[in-house]
DNA sequence: TTAGTTTGTCCGATATTCCAGACAACATGT
DNA sequence: ACATGTTGTCTGGAATATCGGACAAACTAA
């Protein structure tokens, strides 16, 4: 059972829809949230319903009270509803409550603006990795707002420094064997993963081109909570063709920033 | 009934604890956030408990689901909980899903970037005023961490532009009396509040000194949306002191840009 | 036109959630 | 030592929230 954050939605799509079944209010809600974020769109309540697999009239029942207390609002003038203002207030709440958690941004805007390059602050949910907050190169590539969009760990540079603190027992029950296949059918052979997680851990980075796609270089630097714990990662997502020159630079950049910016010493 | 956005949470204060009373789930999850909103710090569940007025044992019922989903979390090491990770996520998709508010962030990055001054965007919630974001001055002054504190509409230069499009009777209904009272104790006259109003929809601004805190000026601008409405303003929150010419300037700056991002034309 | 689908609302029944209260374990302070 | 206050967990029972299904209205597509 790895049952990760996003485990109620997992329901919605294998669960035979037992007659009888009964969920609670706060489930359906939860689940509701999550299939808006995976979807990343305005829905329809109809759509809502099928794929959080609850009854219309339920549906409808809690979309209502979601819409009242603007936790959802509606979208466009037919029956499309998405998030509400009251998420973007808590949502800025969580990001801003610990100047941990500004000074990170504040990071962010100035490798942004110092390099021009792709710069991103990354962390696991549940057993996937995510894409926390970005800053995108000017450049006319890369839209990249996959922000919240899960990845698979082995796909990334920074889900190899994430999972640093786990045992390659606990990986490979953390980890779900599907992951380990790329997008392009590739397969990463799970024991080179674990290698690569080790060397991560020693040597305080983490570099992969050319992996979840193929024209871009990343780099990830872990950023360390006051009990030395990597809970999130800085990460330059970078065209593959970058001179080796820039690259070393950027990367030096890059682990000072994370340094500067880890609890742990301090 | 003003049943605004927050009509919840008012339960929390003057209800008596009717001995029967039983509440959905849901309707506990809002409470729950929307006390933890309003408190802008981590709380014991305890404490929240008393807050929303909740029983105990629902209330760690209810904070355990939505910490699995990761929408609350603990901080430090002893109880207490804010809000989590998949806040931050649904915020985000709230404030990047349409090209329109991507624009407003930029605008409001761009604003604070030239001019050096506190720029914020403001809306309603319910019938309580907003900020939804702001650039702080990078000046010593002026901490204003104040993004999603519910204030008196008319205490604000922005709240005489959002309520524009009401008639004078339901803004009798629509905000409360006690609002026109500021936080020095003098009291603003309905009367002239709506001459306030009237004169900010006709002239398409608004600016206070002064008002709210003895110390600012504030001069707002409305962002109309493709129906021509008023969902939110751009507003500068300037010293009190500073010299007209430049009030002026910014002022034109701020029309300019706020007109720039309004959909009505295009 | 007819036939089919979807939307939003309403209803009554029952399976279940939410509540009150008790409990042990731990902090307090005096 | 005691009295008093927490915190976190569990329980049984009763009020009720969730569900299935029905309904009219609005849209499609022939």
């Amino acid at each position: 059972m790895s049952e990760g954050a996003t485990g109620l939605i997992e329901a919605g799509a294998g669960a035979q829809p037992q007659p009888g079944e009964r969920r609670r209010g706060i489930d359906r809600v939860i689940m509701l949230l999550e299939a808006l974020l995976k979807h990343r769109a305005p829905m329809r309540i109809g759509d809502i319903a099928k794929m959080i697999n609850a009854p219309r009239s339920t549906t409808y029942e809690i979309v209502n009270s979601l819409l009242e207390a603007e936790m959802l609002e509606n979208v466009g003038s037919e029956g499309y509803v998405y998030f509400g203002r009251a998420m973007h207030l808590f949502g800025w709440a969580y990001s801003h409550h610990n100047a941990h958690y500004r000074r990170i941004l504040e990071t962010l805007d100035r490798m942004a603006a110092e390099t021009g390059e792709t710069v991103q602050l990354c962390g696991l949910r549940g057993n996937k990795y995510v894409v926390l907050d970005c800053r995108d190169s000017p450049g006319p590539f890369r839209i990249s707002s996959d922000v919240g969009v899960e990845v698979p760990i082995p796909w990334t540079a920074s889900g190899r420094l994430l999972v640093g603190h786990m045992q390659e027992t606990e990986l490979k029950d953390f980890i779900p064997a599907a992951d380990y296949e790329l997008p392009d059918g590739r397969v990463i052979a799970p024991d080179e993963f674990f290698a690569d997680v080790d060397l991560a851990r020693r040597q305080g980075f983490s570099e992969t081109s050319a992996l979840a796609d193929r024209f871009t270089w990343c780099m990830a630097a872990p950023i360390r909570d006051s009990h030395g714990a990597i809970n999130t990662t800085l990460c330059f997502v970078l065209p593959v063709d970058t001179p080796e020159p820039r690259r070393n630079q950027l990367l030096e950049l890059l682990r000072e920033r994370a340094r500067a910016l880890s609890l742990a010493g301090s």
